[in-house]
DNA sequence: AATCTCACG
DNA sequence: ACGTACGTGAGATTA
């Protein structure tokens, strides 16, 4: 038997675009072109394809006005008009079809349910086919026969009906559905059926007489109200039916045959995803084996038959996300000459291409830790296509192969399990790594190019790429933890969590998970009645604003807030931490060097850049983080370095002095905006002060500012107002910013480092607001992480010339923590704070502020 | 997988 | 009259 899969698309595509039309956040592509009714659509697509495994495939469409019923107009012209956004996805979604090799039909003048109908017709006629309807449209019931069935889509799941379950659900025949519909109508539809009649009515009648004709042939045997409405309701009973009925004779012209489903993986589809944003499908399409089977492989086994004496693109395969516990399965190596497969077990005999040869990588980080971890030795990673990409801001997801894409090369995407396989063929693993390395290899110049045009070679030459091998070195470092004194914290939680727990339990009267936010929003607004503020998607909001408003009043507020906080502490931190420490009593980051929009650097598997500071009882945590033997933790910190930054950008004359005399930024603000002496600024003028001049750093708004002081916006604005009016030019600084920003489609740090920022011509207001304010804080944010990450490289540079052995473990943004040999405390101290206060000048001094301590907590 | 909440600069 | 501070990552719950 050969199985047909018959698809309403119309319907598909409603249904898709009606789930998330109304969520609020309506699915775009980066044109602005709507994609939610699609994205569902291709998902449901998917899903049949993959349950259903169908030979034969068509996806039916509507088109033009129907004109098969006299009666259409008259009932169903009533329906809303398809809004625009929807109008549109159309054409894409046969497109996508056309891309997927699935046959999409459509017939002038007819609806999808007749197509449907006209091809079940020919199922039912030919003996070698059967077949699946697939709709949320009940209407297609009445096709079920001995060879049709209908999987029939709800919200969540479906429904399968064949005709013996059909007969069981109605106790009518399939095509008696029709009847069905004349008689209690379809709301949906705008079929009216007969008035009074509903669905328990309509089909113990329809048991009892058949068909509507029938029925009204013994309407004479009938009684009471159902009669009375039964007569009254007579023509439209007989219109209704009318209607509900499938036409099934299309002229379609046709043959069962020519409905294959195709299977096709084409360069079209990709096109169409990339465009559209459809990453994850991007993601699960894999090519056909044979498009790529133009390289000649070699796995080497044996290190004389490498012979590698010129410059080769390299990608390493390893077995897990995270390098720091990677297996390394092998190389692919590839350059116009050659292209090996060099599987793990012959790297671990340091062949000497690994020193010698100049390398090009993507990710040249994590190919210099995995090996140096390995113990295998490398040198001359020369360049990385990644940090590359990452520059010109292209859209860098997880897996070379997105890039690769939106290049149009063909490398195949690879689901997370399949990537780390390593029960696969060796061959194919050979293949895959191979291709890589020989996009790296093909594209290289091109990136070396573009970096040019774009004026940001230099940043990557002489930071972003030194940088990535500094970073690597402190990953490989690693910091000491002293798990004691988190186990010893873990204790105190517990004992503090538990006695908490029970009393908030006693207050509230009840028990319930205190860290789920909608039972806790319950419990506090539901049933304890206390006043509630914001409210978000699913419910009440609990967050610290919300409950910290109420604090004070309610004791069973006070002990959740405690409570909150606590957890947060031993699930993230304590436990966190404890869990991330490695066999040899360090934790080893991931500095993700590619991930943030501004340059900044990221840290993740643990996270070290959000260690507690700001609470005094989180604080405690850094007191895990240890020194080696000999030796202290030094902490170093640039002094205020985004206000710095900004006083240099907009050459404000009142600012700069400020820095210049080395004045206290924020009371020197508070100073100037209430117009008192330092000696009259009071506590609440500077914390006020403070928050105006971080506001600036952000792209102040009235809002914002209101927000984190707890004040009306109408005050925040008197604030702003009187900010500007001390510092006067600016106001124009920041609109010229935002001005450029505009026209040239990208901010601007002060080493040339480009962010583009789409979201300054969207017409949306909001959008384009959040626009600027990212035009406003990308050149303070990024400016400042340029010159922190130019000031690590040399530090690295000169500890290694001076063959220091204290070492750099971490970065905080603004902040680097060091290992400090007690006998190399002062040359420490001199090359670190000489390279950060001078590594860029900028109008105003860098101040950089040096402390040590037996831990991370006390060297602050 | 999305949402909420919260830790940091 | 709209909804908002900028940049991150992670854990717990819910769907």
């Amino acid at each position: 038997m050969k199985k047909i899969v018959l698809v309403d698309g119309n319907n598909l595509l409603f249904r898709s675009y009606y789930a998330t039309a109304y969520s609020g956040n309506f699915m775009r592509n980066a044109d602005g072109f709507p994609t939610n009714g699609l994205y569902g659509f291709v998902n449901m697509i998917n899903k049949i394809i993959s349950e259903e495994n169908p030979e034969y495939m068509v996806v039916a469409f509507d088109i033009g006005k129907t004109f098969r019923h006299e009666k259409y107009s008259e009932y169903k012209g009533g329906r809303d008009e398809t809004p625009n956004d929807l109008k549109v996805q159309f054409p894409y979604a046969k497109k996508i079809l056309s891309a997927m090799g699935i046959m999409y039909l459509e017939k002038e003048g007819y609806e999808a349910d007749d197509i449907i109908g006209t091809i079940a017709s020919e199922v039912d006629k030919n003996d070698e086919f059967i077949g699946l309807i697939v709709s949320s449209d009940k209407d297609l019931l009445q096709l079920i026969s001995n060879d049709i069935e209908v999987k029939l889509l709800k919200t969540k799941d479906y429904i399968r009906m064949n005709h013996d379950t059909f007969v069981e659900t109605y106790g009518i025949e399939p095509i008696r559905m029709i009847d069905l519909k004349g008689l209690m109508g379809d709301s949906s539809d705008n079929i009216p059926g007969v008035k009074g009649i509903g669905e328990k009515t309509a089909l113990k009648l329809l048991q009892e007489y058949g068909t509507v004709e029938n029925l009204y042939n013994n309407i004479d045997k009938l009684k009471g109200a159902t009669k009375v409405k039964l007569e009254e309701g007579r023509k439209s009973a007989f219109d209704s039916k009318e209607i509900a009925t499938i036409y099934r004779k299309v002229p379609l012209e046709i043959k069962l045959e020519d409905t294959k489903y195709l299977k096709n993986i084409s360069q079209e589809l990709i096109d169409i995803y990339n465009y559209l944003g459809f990453y994850s499908f991007l993601k699960k399409i894999d090519l056909p084996k044979k498009d790529n089977r133009e390289i000649e492989v070699k796995i080497i086994n044996n290190v004389d038959d490498l012979k590698i004496d010129k410059p080769v693109a390299v990608y390493l395969d390893i077995d897990n996300d995270n390098y720091h516990n990677a297996n390394i399965i092998g190389m692919g190596v590839y350059n116009d000459e050659i292209s090996y497969y060099i599987p793990y077990n012959l790297l671990k005999k340091n062949p000497s291409f690994l020193i010698n040869i100049e390398k090009y990588t993507y990710d040249a980080k994590k190919t210099y830790v995995s090996l140096i971890e390995h113990n295998i030795k490398v040198d001359k990673l020369v360049f990385d296509t990644m940090v590359s990409a990452y520059l010109l801001n292209y859209n860098l997801k997880d897996d070379i192969a997105y890039l690769a894409n939106e290049l149009e090369f063909n490398i195949p995407f690879t689901d997370k399990k399949d990537a780390y396989d390593v029960n696969l063929e060796l061959n194919i693993i050979a293949e895959r790594s191979v291709m890589k390395a020989k996009f790296i290899y093909d594209t290289r110049e091109k990136f070396i190019k573009d970096m040019e045009r774009e004026e940001v070679f230099n940043l990557y030459n002489q930071i972003e790429l030194p940088l990535s091998i500094t970073l690597g070195n402190m990953e490989i470092e690693g910091i000491r933890v002293d798990k004691n004194v988190l186990l010893s914290m873990k204790d105190d939680i517990k004992v503090k969590l538990d006695l908490l727990t029970q009393n908030i339990y006693n207050l509230a009267g009840c028990e319930f998970n205190i860290s789920s936010p909608k039972q806790l929003g319950e419990v506090l607004f539901d049933k304890l009645h206390l006043p509630y503020g914001k409210k978000n998607k699913t419910g009440y909001s609990t967050d610290v604003n919300v409950l910290n408003k109420l604090k004070g009043d309610y004791p069973i507020v006070d002990l959740i807030l405690e409570h909150r906080s606590l957890s947060k502490l031993n699930s993230t931190y304590v436990e966190g931490i404890l869990n991330a420490v490695s066999n040899d009593g360090k934790i080893h980051t991931i500095y993700t060097q590619t991930i943030t929009r501004t340059g900044r650097l990221s840290s993740i598997e643990p996270n070290l850049q959000n260690i507690p500071v700001r609470n005094e009882y989180g604080r405690l945590i850094r007191k895990a983080f240890i020194p080696e033997a000999n030796s202290k933790i030094m902490s170093s910190d640039y002094s205020q370095i985004e206000l710095r930054i900004f006083a240099h950008l907009s050459q404000n004359e009142k600012l700069i002095d400020a820095f210049n005399n080395n004045m206290d930024i924020h009371t020197k603000t508070a100073m100037d905006i209430f117009h008192v002496s330092k000696e009259e600024v009071t506590k609440d003028m500077r914390r006020h002060a403070k928050a105006v001049n971080f506001g600036i750093l952000y792209g102040i708004s009235s809002f914002g500012l209101a927000e984190d002081l707890g004040i009306p916006v109408s005050e925040a604005k008197k604030f702003m107002d009187k900010y500007f009016e001390a510092y006067p030019g600016i106001k124009e600084f920041m609109k010229k910013l935002i001005e450029e920003a505009t026209t040239k489609g990208y901010a601007l740090t002060i080493m040339n480092r480009k962010r583009v920022i789409e979201e300054l011509t969207n017409p949306n207001y909001i959008i384009k607001n959040m626009g600027q304010r990212m035009a406003l804080n990308t050149p303070i944010q990024g400016s400042s992480a340029d010159i922190l990450k130019k000031a690590m490289v040399e530090i690295e540079n000169e500890f290694q010339k001076l063959k220091l052995k204290s070492k750099m473990l971490l970065q905080v943004h603004d902040e680097l923590i060091f290992n400090v040999l007690d006998n190399e405390q002062e040359t420490v101290i001199k090359v670190v704070s000489n390279i950060m206060e001078n590594t860029y000048k900028i109008s105003v001094p860098l101040v950089v502020d040096i402390n040590f301590g037996a831990n991370w907590y006390e060297a602050k």
